[in-house]
DNA sequence: CGACAATATTCATATATATGCATATCGTTA
DNA sequence: TAACGATATGCATATATATGAATATTGTCG
């Protein structure tokens, strides 16, 4: 009853859903970074963020370029940037309700 | 090193990675639904349905409104219908580059 | 109030995911 | 080839998530 395609969405989605791999999104959003460079960025180790790249790269979200010893990662596909502004743009619209909810309770 | 939007952006992604609340919300797409609709609709039981409904209302993506016994639940945001569908555009990409990959692996 | 329909919650168990740490791999340069 | 820098992987453990089954809650109507 639940389709593939639904499945693979899905899969995605829980792709995006960590916050180390929303920051690397976003850091990459502005053009391809070393995973030195992220992980010195982000304040995270090394090991961690590969990890992370890892998962974000078998699902296709970022793809690679090679340098020398230097591994490039962009995002892949520039529709992923707008889905996530798009999310984000819904978070902040939700926290504006909750402020305004907030105000009222005050009154 | 990891800010709290991001944070609350990851747990909103999260929330989409099911297959079964990307196809609760694909079922509301296109207008508010009762828990018994997209049960049937779906093919879940009412109370695994009402399961994954907990969890979206909890995010707030989505709202309800009561009628009698009944619950109608619609998508709270636009917005989170649009980047579903920037996802699924992402996905679709992604299965053509795959499709051409296996033709030219054909060759 | 009692019965029923619609929806929600709780609990137990199975499975997935995240993280740190240690270590492996790969490319470069001396 | 040895050493080093950049990146990746494996493993162990902690934590989160999904699901089914049973049951509770809430609203309506007779």
């Amino acid at each position: 009853m639940i389709s593939q395609v639904s499945q693979l969405h899905a899969e995605i989605c829980r792709t995006l859903g960590s916050a180390a791999r929303i920051e690397i999104l976003k850091a990459l959003s502005d053009g391809e970074k070393t995973v030195n460079e992220l992980s010195k960025t982000l304040g995270l180790r090394q090991a961690n963020v590969s990890q992370h790249l890892a998962i974000l790269r078998q699902r296709r979200v970022v793809v690679t370029r090679k340098e020398g010893t230097n591994i490039y990662y962009k995002v892949a596909n520039p529709k992923i940037i707008q889905a996530c502004e798009l999310m984000r743009q819904v978070l902040i619209e939700q926290l504006q309700e909750t402020e305004q909810l907030t105000k009222t309770v005050g009154e």
